[in-house]
DNA sequence: GTTAGCACTCCAATAGGTTGAGTGCTAATA
DNA sequence: TATTAGCACTCAACCTATTGGAGTGCTAAC
């Protein structure tokens, strides 16, 4: 039943799943025979698309239409057919002044990043910005605000900036608190920030008279300032380009697509489990039902400086994506950012 | 034609309205007697639903359907019949346990004002965060970022945060920004932003040898990190809940209205052009066509602290939308909001 | 001035008929 | 034995009545 499949097979496959890419319709022998040059009357390549959806690779939408992929169909197309060198598979896609600038602005910077990525996809640019606590330190400043209220800035090296209003049990001076930056800057700078963390936790940990009073202070409001912050950032880019798409005039669909665009945690978290995953990751239909919905694919990779992995981006849309453009564009657009933001840090 | 409309009249078109409101359906004599204690026959209310037609106040989708309000009918209601005291038409809009803590950072407080409107309008809440230029000075921090690249952390009294990133001629020390800092706190805490802005042009504009070295940088630095900046925030949510509203199930409607969501800078500007009006304003149907939609409404009001309008909030949703709970929800809320933020900066 | 009655209109839903794309199967072909 | 031509069949999509129901406008009676 499984049986192989021969090139014969792998060969109208890909060319069926091409065409249902570009035209979203069921297709038939005859078109594809007509679309193609395989040398097959479309009796045969019935006979093997009959075969192909025995195996699971094709289904029909009604009984006497055209065939169309089914989940495993894309799978299979997207890791055997398209081949093993992504940024070959179409590498003329078109780039163009596919440059961003190297922006002062982090923030910015990722969310032009995702504008791009929606731009070329044609379909939804997602940016997960780089996690807080694999961020060096740069400068860590307090700023007071009222009575016991610090407002806490922290630097990272990468040119990210966080902001974080703290209580503080004495209500320090500004004097007593740009002594405690100070402080914790000589020390700190170039550390990651879990190595930070774990120092001060141990220090805390010992002996209070063993340590200046301006260390304990100082360590406690650090602890406070980079405690794990909120979520970091989510940039979501270009949903309404997936309005386009027909596998969406169901509202239904869209709206679960949309409840997570809102309540942006539901694809971080999903981010945040392929965080180590090296390459671009595609995952298709069903694969993608922790986002709420089982007709989308989402083509992601992580960026990096260095050996560092800090955030990952990638492309939403439907199922019946671009693949072969998407997952190059996926990966150029990581490996340009990456090396920007390594050319910053330097 | 357009006669006076006399206390019948009126009644008919209000009780239509409140009708078609709540079922969305156009809206038949027969129906409206049944549903609501008018004394008079079907026939008679024909007669007169005929009459509001004619002066535009009512229109058929088509010849032998029930009548539905034109965008001049919902005027009219809005105006006229919802009658002058908004807080009292509905106050039983079970608030329930509207009240946000004062939370110390002002985004996520404008964002949960925003998620609140969305929720109890079942439309799209919408907050302007306050305009820059309006804040009044607390403190600026400059913060070396690497060589003639500086940090600058503004804090407004009113606890709002704005970072920005500036180049500077020469490369300063951070003792040196720090001498900046604290001359610049030292002079401006108090004052509003765009006191400060003109006052700073006028002493740049006077004889250089006239002033002190360190006051003339202090005050370039200053102007850069004042200077007007990149459009505040706009907090937009429960856009899904406008999927539901069967006005929408139109799909170029949605995008359109959806573009205007993700293209915030559209609607922000739009608010801006309503910053000085007093009271909650309603723009129905055709009024706001700038956001590239014209079968929504759109009510909106101010807040502020004391007399100072800050920003602007209001509900995004459908024409049909139920404007007597909707006008004393965005009044309420407007009124919380200036409540907790004027506490804050006491 | 109000209302009952009636003829009329039009949408929406239903059922029947036709078309066209596509299939599966079988028998003929290379 | 693999491939292909031919044929009968299926089903969605479209078009065309047909019907039922909700609602109107008008007129005549109250």
């Amino acid at each position: 039943m499984t049986a192989e499949m021969n090139a014969r097979d792998r060969n109208i496959l890909n060319a069926l799943i091409h065409n249902y890419i570009k035209t979203a319709y069921p297709v038939g022998s005859r078109t594809l025979t007509k679309a193609f040059d395989i040398g097959l009357s479309p009796a045969s390549v019935r006979n093997i698309m009959a075969d192909l959806e025995d195996m699971g690779y094709l289904q029909q939408p009604h009984p006497s239409a055209g065939r169309i992929p089914t989940e495993k169909g894309y799978r299979f197309y997207v890791d055997e057919l398209l081949g093993g060198t992504p940024a070959v598979w179409e590498n003329d896609f078109s780039i163009g002044p596919y440059s961003f600038a190297r922006t002062e602005n982090m923030k910015d910077l990722l969310q032009e990043v995702s504008q791009l990525l929606s731009t070329y996809s044609h379909c939804t640019g997602i940016v997960l910005a780089p996690r807080f606590n694999l961020m060096t330190f740069q400068h860590l400043q307090f700023i007071r605000i009222r009575r016991q209220t610090v407002l806490t800035v922290f630097v990272s090296a990468e040119g990210l900036v966080q902001n974080k209003v703290i209580q503080t049990e004495d209500d320090f001076t500004q004097e007593d608190l740009d002594r405690f930056s100070s402080f914790l800057n000589e020390r700190f700078r170039g550390k990651t920030l879990q190595e930070i963390r774990t120092r001060l936790l141990d220090l805390m940990r010992q002996d209070k008279e063993l340590y200046h009073h301006l260390f304990q202070t100082a360590a406690d409001l650090a602890t406070k300032a980079l405690k794990e912050n909120q979520a970091s950032d989510l940039f979501v880019e270009g949903t309404t380009n997936i309005m386009d798409q027909p596998e969406f005039s169901d509202i239904e669909k869209m709206k679960s697509l949309f409840h997570a665009f809102e309540e942006k945690y539901i694809i971080m978290k999903f981010l945040d489990s392929c965080f180590d995953q090296e390459g671009v990751k595609v995952f298709v239909g069903s694969e993608t039902t922790h986002l709420g919905t089982n007709d989308c694919s989402l083509v992601i990779t992580n960026y990096k400086i260095g050996d560092q992995v800090l955030g990952v981006l990638g492309v939403i849309g439907p199922m019946r994506m671009e693949y072969s453009k998407v997952i190059p564009l996926v990966e150029y657009t990581a490996k340009r950012l990456s090396e920007v933001l390594e050319d910053d840090a330097a």
